[in-house]
DNA sequence: GCCAATATAACATGTTTATGTGATTTTATC
DNA sequence: GATAAAATCACATAAACATGTTATATTGGC
């Protein structure tokens, strides 16, 4: 038996949904709630299996919801509910560990299907939350190896500098003189094309070069 | 009608999904290779609808594949074909523009539902790999917002140290003093606990300041 | 053996930064 | 209307940095 808990600001949906989740074998809610205010306590009190969880909701809304939840328990799958796909919410959930982010419009038989597959360690996602998701991992680093060549030495000195050090602590690191730490540091701007350390740094950083 | 090109080295089961699409409503395999050797011909050559692409071929194997199919053609939908799901190919497909990742033991039908998914806009993948996704999402930036409390002009200040910016090319920027310039950044540095630009600048990175 | 790249080092000079101390004006908050 | 925080500016000094030039020893590749 799957036990479920529901949030959701709209009476009808939540109607809605306890009728088609407990009309199912092998279903049942818990309890139906219109609002996040108390969700900690109301979690502890039934521990369920899956929580649903509408994202957009008067007081303390899902994703805070979903927050609180985590603090207590970190087990229960929450299935998060949304009527369309904003970018910044999808992420947001996802990043605070939501098991699944699916639409409203999701038919009552998927919805089901859906349900069972989070108790079973799945992440089930409307096909369009999964483009989402996708588009989000394109943006990000793209390891643009752009290599400056910099030597085995070099490197190792752009990462002091990265660290914070003055050439001073670099020449007593590396035990070399700080006119040798000068010639290093004087070749690596020429290869990264800055002239400064701090350039050097944020080149470093943006380069992803360490 | 959907037409599907397979990348696939296992010469049983390339025979196997081609006998399984072909014979399918509504699909057709144009061709089907047991290497990437010579991708971007190939793709240009059938302008498939969908490419499934075995991840681990040898030669040049399914991630460069697909490399080099998003150099040529960034419409066509790929879907990678894996035994298992490997955190980092999965992540390292997603990141070069693949549309969905599939487990080779996914059933038939699931299979055919999944290509028809990717021709919609879609992003099919086993749940499984799903989870893993949604891992790599909580590993990600956790918005340490970690405030240091920089006032307004502190953060405009900082962001042109980040950007190579020299005392004196912040005063003229900001039209102020050079000495005003020394005072701000002197309280970013006591709010930051750093005591040189290159740490402060570093700082920015790491804690996502700007 | 020669060449190019690297790692090492010294010396000189001017610029930029870091730090301290102090002061005035504006703005927001209680 | 007192208080606190922020923004502005000035002067001074020492440390750190940037740049140029030159030189030697080592290493790997042709």
């Amino acid at each position: 038996m799957i036990r479920v808990v529901i949030y959701e600001d709209n009476p009808q949906f939540r109607e809605g949904l306890t009728m088609l989740i407990n009309g199912s074998d092998g279903f049942s809610v818990l309890a139906s709630y219109k609002n996040c205010n108390n969700v900690s306590e109301e979690i502890e009190k039934w521990s369920p299996d899956v929580v649903l969880m509408d994202i957009n909701m008067p007081g303390t809304d899902g994703l805070e919801g979903l927050k609180s939840i985590r603090e207590v328990d970190t087990e229960v799958k929450v299935l998060m509910l949304t009527v369309f796909d904003d970018n910044k919410n999808v992420f947001e959930a996802l990043r605070n560990g939501a098991n699944g982010y699916l639409l409203k419009k999701t038919p009552p038989a998927k919805l089901l299907e859906y349900i069972q597959d989070a108790t079973l360690g799945g992440a089930p996602m409307t096909s369009s939350i999964a483009t989402q998701v996708l588009k989000m991992f394109q943006v990000i680093p793209q390891t643009k190896n752009q290599d400056y060549c910099l030597s085995e030495r070099e490197t190792q000195v752009l990462q002091l500098l990265v660290d914070g050090y003055s050439y001073k602590m670099i020449s007593s690191e590396l035990f070399i003189a700080i006119d040798t730490v000068r010639s290093h540091i004087k070749k690596i701007y020429e290869k990264l094309h800055v002239n400064s350390k701090s350039e050097a740094v944020a080149k470093a950083f943006k380069d992803r070069l360490l």
